[in-house]
This record gives structure tokens, C-alpha cells and sequence, in this order.
DNA sequence: CAGTGAGCGAGCTTCCGCTTGACTT
């Protein structure tokens, strides 16, 4: 069957759609994405002739470029219906150029909505391609081009190699290390909140009343000159003051809003987030889901309306209508909801259930009404005191929207309090306390960046896409500048005083401060690389540099400036900066001398080695290096930058030998999988109390008859070179370095070999995995090798020799 | 799987934004 017409798009997913919409005589296909891109081998612009860009098909897209070139022979016209933005202009232009279309057969159409309206009003409306808006696409191109392909080799030769540096990811990593910098910088200052509970003067009465003081004391005397005063104090109701206040629902969700919202609530990576949505996408569940628009098409306004009435009723609906306020917003999408805005709920995994319903909760609560509150403020004044106690309550009137969703925050304080409910109070009654506390708090640093927190900082700087929030994260974790890490806290001591029956009592107490889940921290090298780009190319590692170029994007897409002459004006100012960078500076040293070990008098310092950071003991001088320094790697979570004298002499009391078992020496280090102590060949892991600088002789003996045990009962059956073993996941069969499957209804205890061989063959025999000693054989009988392997044998044939 | 910390070198690495699979564990 040929059609007529042969309309392209981006998705294929999107191609399903639109195909239902059109008669037969419309066939729908995709480009998937960009077919073509600058040439990867060298620059792939020709900055001699005035930035010539060099185009070629991608790897993966010649099949689907064959198709469409053979589809679009056929067609008698071809619409690009591409998204109708910058990119998607360019994708138009990309494959008007690429498939050679003639022009006079060739259709640029655009619609906003996937409804049947929208689609067959734009096939009413064709237009040509906007040149000048695939120019502000290429200028946005070819300047990341240039950045990153200029930068990026500078590093290679002065910090290492195959690192990166753009436009966009190095912004990030800006972020992350000076948020870093601030949080090393910081001083907790500790202060001291008091709190009262107070119970009416009468017996008629009853009731309590939590409340708080209006100030917080700086000292620990002013602290106690309060409390001592409260012994003797009147206390009385002296102004309960009530408001009303509302809420209003957030806006719909875009990429950005969602990944942090599905963060927050279930604590999915962007990543995870963005996989789970192009499952939905893709089984028609929602719309697409990158997007930095939160408008709302007519039809899902209409059927929230309905929705809500049917579900909560009339007075629970609200049409609004949401404007994108996010910076360089191109607003070729809808916002995330469900295509079908009627289902609460869709079949699926646990985790596409849970985004589904979030996505739903969000997009039905904005087209709600406003909740309505009342928050009444009970002041409790104390006599002979300025200082008042205040309790703050709210009652809800009208839940609103609050009935099906509640965003969440990032602020990490402890209750942000539901409902909170006042007992009945008179303006001027008196009251008792029965107990005032004053708990010391410290003052907080700024918290580190979480992958969503991330996103949000760049969409509001306007860096990066929704398409690319995930896959920059990767890159810059994957380049080794950052790493997402938990961190257990410390413990720290606080105070706490207290007035009981005019008592005061004072109480030394503890609690873990600084504690971390799935955080972004830098790491030595990415704290490096931006202090050398900061020196040399402020410029384009500027916060507002996107911004500004965003702006000469959209004055070319309008024709008022050309983007050659746009490139140009960056180009030569940039280029010079990448030059003289080469030459004069010198390649960024990252050491730092901490101080000198009182016990031998040598020099510590800490710096960048081959193998990764290190600290030093001793100075190593190019004479006859009788006294060598001594190396040691630093911890993990341990920077150049902060960590102390103390913290580092430390580290050079591992190995540490901590005496004899069986003849063999016990020695205690931390190794890649953490702290362990070493038994002649054999490795046991210390327990999580343990700590490898006081672990004694005995712990560790007791340790390793655990693993013994534990390492007798894995072995359930031994048929010499198939073994039954006990796993973390149950009991599994052991052949040749793989792992088989036993069926859940196995008789362990009646296993023979033969049955074991059965199911082996059953499951396919996989190769068998070399062990590690013959794949060092394997290495050193040197096959005709690739560069790596050559590289690592070059290092074992040094050590050989000493 | 847990040490190392360096004198000669071939050739490689890299950007941002559009899009999906094809791969393991």
C-alpha cells in the first residue's frame, strides 16, 4: 500500500497517535530525533570559512534515513511536523536537506495539541521552514561545539585525560563545588530555643497549650537569667488573633517539577524518573514527558473539570490556566499529565503506579479550588519579661485541592506541621506552666545539592533541557567531578535546660548532626578542574552566560542578527583565552602542606597522585632518597581542600599490626570495600562498630572465626567442581566461576550431581569465567593486546624488576 | 578484591539536544 502523504514526526510514539487521526491516505513516521550532527573527528566547524558546519547522519539513524528517503520518493507530499521549537525547526531543516525533498512538495506544519482538531487544522495551515530559526539552532550548536571540543583537550594534557568541559556540565559542577566551599566555610553558631506548655489557673478548666518563644538566646546566661525569672512569672493570655489565609494548587508538572517531586516523595533518581515516565509515554498513559511548558490543552481542562465534579464535586473545581515562567522555556509540549485525566489509577510496575498517581494527584489538584484556612496566633505574656510565648493553630475550613495532593518541600526541618488544633482559649486568662525547656540548636549550613535540587538551580539559571537535566548528571558523575553519596553524620552535644516546679535542671545531651542521603559532593579533581576553567575561562563558566547567548539566539531567530557574525564575536575573544591557557598557565596544582608531624618532625601534605589523592609524609629530595616519604590514600569523603593536620596523621597509623592469631600477623587497614584486617591471605571485613584504629587482637580473632563459620555453612553440598552453595538469595549451584538457579521446590538435602548437571544444562551452560589467577597468567603471557592491557602490563614488568 | 604513587612512548578521550532501543544484573 503508498500513500499520498507521508507526515514525519519525532516520536514513534507520537507517530502511533497522530496516524489515528488522519485518514488512509496519511502514512506517519519518525526521524527519531536528530538525523544528522556536527562531524565528530576534529571540530566539525570550519572556523577559516566563516564556521562551516560539517553535517553527517549519525551512526545509528542511516536505516532510519533510508526509509524515510525512500517513503518520501513515493509520497506526493511530505509534512515535517516536527515540535516547534528551535530544535525542532532544525530537525525539519535537517531532513528537508537530508532526504533532498523538493520544496514545492515539502509542508513545515506545527500543532500544539495531539487531538484530531489541532492536527487536521495544522494540515490547513502549512508554512515553509523558518531559516532563520534553524540558524539560532545552529549558532546554539556550534557553540557548544566549540566550547566544549577547545576546552575539553586542555584538560586532557594539564589535569588528565578524558575529562570534559561544556557549556552546561560545567556550570553544574560550579554549583556543587562552590556550594561545597561554603559548607566547609561554615561555622555552626549554637543558640538556645525555648518552649513552654502551660495549663489554665482553674480547676474549671482543662487543657495544655504548646507554645514557643518569640526569641531565641544567643548565650547560655541569658538562657538561664530567663528561666530563673519564669520561676516567679505570672503568665496570661494576651492576644489570640485569628486570620484566614489560603492556598493555591502548584502548577502542572514539567520535567523539572516532576523529577523533584518524585525525588522528594519516593526518592527516585531524575534518571529513574525520566524511565518510568517513557514507559507511561510510551504505553499511552501520559503525555510526553519532556517538557518545560505547564499549560494544559482545552481538552485536559475540560475532562479535570469533569472529573473533579464527578469525584469531590462542583464547588472542588477551578479551571486556571498556568503561564511557564522558567527561564529559555520553548513551550513545544503540554505539561506531564494523563492523556485520560478520567483514570486515577493505571495497571502497571509498583513505581509506574506510583508516578502515574503522583502525575494524576498533580494535575487534577491544579484545576481545583483553593483551600481556605484560618491560623490563630495565641500570644501568652510573661510578667516582668518583653519575651512572649506564641502558639500558632490551623483549621482548616475548605480542604480544596489539599483532598488529592500536597507537594512537598526541600527544606529539611522537622515538622512542618499538619493540621494543628488550639484548644478553647479566653483573651486575658491566666495560666501555669508545668514545663519550660530550653534546647540548644545550632545554626545550618546551606544544604548540598540532591540530584533534583540540581535540576531545579539549573532550569532556573536556564542551563540545559529537560531533555539533557538526567544525562548531564551522569556525565558529570561519570567524568569523576562529583559523586552522590550517603554520609553518616557525627555525634554532637547539645543542652538542655529545663524548669519543672521551679526546678531547673541542666542535662548534657547527644544526637547525630551532618548526616547525608544521596547527596552530590565534589570530589578533588572536580574541585581542581573548576578553579583552572574559573582562572581561564570565567566567561563561559559564568551563571549568566546560557542566558546571555540565549539572547542572540532568539535576535537571530527574529533576523535581526546573523549567526555567523554572532559566532564570530564569541569565537575570537574565546579562542584567544584557549591559547594563552595552553601557554603561560602553568598546570593547576592542587597540594596543599598541612603542617609538620610532631612526633618525626617530617612535612604532611596532601595532593592529586596518579592513582588519586594522597597524603605525604616527608619531602621527597632528588638526592639519594635514603629517608622516602611515606604515601597513604586519603579516605573516602576526605578532600584536599579541608581535611586538618590531625584528621591526616591519622591516616598513617594504617596498617596497623595489631599482633599474632595461628602464627599468622593480623594487620588492619581500610581497603576499596572499607575497613578490614588482613589474615595471612585471607581478608575479613570489620563490623560496622568496629574502628580500624582501636580494633583489638581479640575482636578481630572473633571476627575471623565468624567468617569460618559463616563460610562452612555456604558450602551445603561439594561435588568437587559443581558445589551447592548458600547465597545471600537462598541456595544456588557453583560451576566453573558461574552461578545456576535452583528451582524454590528443591530438595536441598537430596541433590545429587547429576541432577545438579541437569539443571546446569537446563539454564544453558555459560562460558566459563577465568578465576583470577589465570587471568593474570593471562595478562602476563602478553597476548597481542589492546592499549589498556599493554598500559597495566608495562607496570607489572616494573615491579618484576624491583 | 583490599599493596602502588614513576624518566621513554601509540593513539584515544570531548560538547549539547533531539530521540529510542539493545544490552546486562
Amino acid at each position: 500500500m503508498r500513500q499520498d502523504n507521508l507526515v514525519i514526526v519525532e516520536s514513534p510514539a507520537k507517530a502511533k497517535t497522530i496516524e489515528k487521526f488522519l485518514g488512509d491516505n496519511f502514512l506517519v513516521k519518525s526521524s527519531y530525533g536528530h538525523i544528522r550532527d556536527l562531524a565528530k573527528k576534529d571540530l566539525g566547524v570550519d572556523i577559516e570559512h566563516n564556521y562551516k558546519p560539517e553535517y553527517i547522519i549519525s551512526e545509528d539513524k542511516h536505516a532510519v534515513v533510508r526509509e524515510l528517503k525512500k517513503l518520501s520518493r513515493e509520497a506526493q507530499t511530505v509534512w515535517l511536523a516536527s515540535d516547534e521549537d528551535r530544535e525542532g525547526e532544525a530537525i525539519a531543516w535537517h531532513l528537508q536537506e537530508t532526504l533532498n525533498l523538493d520544496k514545492n512538495k515539502t509542508n513545515r506544519i506545527v500543532f500544539h495539541e495531539i487531538t484530531k482538531n489541532a492536527i487536521q487544522n495544522a494540515i490547513k495551515n502549512p508554512r515553509s521552514i523558518d531559516i532563520n530559526l534553524v540558524d539560532a539552532q545552529q549558532a546554539r550548536r556550534i557553540l557548544d561545539r566549540l566550547v566544549g571540543f577547545e576546552v575539553s583537550p586542555i584538560l586532557w594534557k594539564k589535569v588528565k585525560p578524558a575529562l570534559s568541559a561544556g557549556r552546561v556540565q560545567s556550570v553544574a559542577v560550579r554549583l556543587i563545588v562552590e556550594r561545597e566551599r561554603d559548607i566547609i566555610g561554615f561555622k555552626p553558631e549554637s543558640y538556645y530555643k525555648v518552649s513552654a506548655i502551660f495549663n489554665p489557673d482553674s480547676a474549671d478548666d482543662k487543657f495544655t497549650l504548646k507554645s514557643e518563644l518569640n526569641v531565641r538566646f544567643k548565650t547560655l546566661q541569658e538562657t538561664e537569667a530567663f528561666l530563673n525569672h519564669c520561676k516567679s512569672a505570672q503568665y496570661s493570655i494576651s492576644g489570640i488573633e485569628k486570620k484566614p489565609a489560603k492556598k493555591s494548587p502548584s502548577p502542572p508538572f514539567t520535567t523539572s517539577t516532576l523529577q523533584q517531586e518524585a525525588s522528594r516523595k519516593f526518592g527516585f533518581s531524575v534518571g529513574q524518573t525520566m524511565t518510568i515516565a517513557q514507559r507511561l509515554y510510551e504505553a499511552g498513559k501520559i503525555t510526553y514527558m519532556r517538557t518545560d511548558s505547564t499549560n494544559l490543552s482545552s481538552f485536559a481542562v475540560d475532562a479535570a473539570k469533569n472529573t473533579i465534579t464527578s469525584l469531590y464535586g462542583a464547588k472542588y473545581s477551578k479551571v486556571r490556566q498556568y503561564k511557564t515562567k522558567s527561564k529559555g522555556a520553548q513551550e513545544a509540549h503540554e505539561a506531564i499529565r494523563p492523556t485520560e485525566p478520567g483514570n486515577p489509577t493505571i495497571s502497571g510496575t509498583a513505581q509506574e503506579k506510583k508516578l502515574y498517581e503522583l502525575i494524576w494527584k498533580r494535575t487534577v489538584a491544579s484545576q481545583m479550588s483553593d483551600a481556605s484556612l484560618e491560623r490563630t496566633v495565641v500570644t501568652v505574656s510573661v510578667s516582668g519579661s518583653d519575651h512572649k510565648f506564641q502558639a500558632v493553630g490551623e483549621v482548616l475550613l475548605f480542604d480544596g485541592f489539599l483532598k488529592v495532593y500536597i507537594e512537598s518541600n526541600d527544606d529539611e526541618t522537622e515538622d512542618s506541621g499538619s493540621e494543628n488544633l488550639l484548644p478553647p482559649l479566653k483573651e486575658n486568662q491566666k495560666l501555669v506552666y508545668t514545663e519550660i525547656e530550653a534546647t540548644e540548636r545550632f545554626t545550618q549550613h546551606l544544604p548540598r545539592y540532591t540530584e533534583a535540587s540540581l535540576v531545579k538551580k539549573m532550569e532556573e539559571l536556564g542551563i540545559g533541557r529537560p531533555s539533557t537535566y538526567a544525562p548531564t548528571i551522569s556525565t558529570i558523575i561519570r567524568r569523576g567531578y562529583v559523586t552522590k553519596e550517603d554520609r553518616t553524620g557525627e555525634q554532637r552535644e547539645y543542652l538542655k535546660i529545663s524548669l519543672q516546679k521551679g526546678v531547673i535542671k541542666k542535662e548534657r545531651k547527644q544526637e547525630t548532626a551532618g548526616s547525608e542521603k544521596s547527596k552530590l559532593f565534589p570530589s578533588d579533581i572536580g574541585m581542581l578542574v573548576n578553579d583552572f576553567l574559573m582562572e581561564n575561562f570565567s566567561n563561559v563558566i559564568d551563571y549568566n552566560f546560557t542566558a546571555d547567548v540565549e539572547g542572540q539566539f532568539d535576535e537571530i531567530a527574529s533576523g535581526e542578527l546573523e549567526w555567523t557574525k554572532m559566532i564570530d564575536t564569541f569565537y575570537k575573544p574565546f579562542h584567544n583565552d584557549v591559547e594563552k591557557s595552553k601557554e603561560s598557565s602553568r598546570p593547576p596544582t592542587s597540594g596543599r602542606v598541612l603542617g609538620t608531624d610532631p612526633k618525626t618532625g617530617k612535612q604532611v601534605s596532601v595532593r592529586i597522585a596518579r592513582f588519586g589523592p594522597i597524603a605525604q609524609l616527608g619531602v621527597s629530595d632528588n638526592d639519594e632518597a635514603a629517608d622516602k616519604p611515606v604515601y597513604t590514600s586519603l579516605k573516602k569523603g576526605q578532600l584536599i581542600e579541608s581535611i586538618s593536620l590531625e584528621e591526616a596523621l591519622k591516616l598513617f597509623d594504617l596498617p596497623r599490626n595489631i599482633g599474632t592469631y595461628e602464627g599468622e600477623t593480623l594487620i588492619v587497614a581500610v581497603g576499596r570495600f572499607g575497613p578490614y584486617v588482613r589474615f595471612g591471605k585471607q581478608f575479613v571485613s570489620l563490623g560496622k562498630s568496629d574502628d580500624p584504629y582501636t580494633v583489638t587482637v581479640e575482636r578481630a580473632i572473633e571476627l575471623i572465626e565468624e567468617k569460618r563459620l559463616k563460610d562452612k555453612e555456604k558450602t551445603i553440598k561439594d561435588f568437587g567442581n559443581i558445589k551447592v552453595l548458600n547465597g545471600r538469595f537462598g541456595p544456588y549451584i557453583f560451576f566453573e566461576g558461574n552461578n545456576y538457579k535452583l528451582p524454590k521446590d528443591a530438595d536441598r538435602d537430596s541433590l545429587t550431581k547429576e541432577k545438579c548437571e541437569e539443571l546446569i544444562q537446563q539454564q544453558g551452560v555459560k562460558p566459563p569465567k577465568a578465576d583470577k589467577s589465570a587471568k593474570a597468567a593471562k595478562s602476563a603471557a602478553g597476548k597481542p593486546a589492546k592499549a589498556a592491557t599493554t598500559a597495566k602490563k608495562a607496570v607489572s614488568v616494573k615491579k618484576t624488576k624491583k
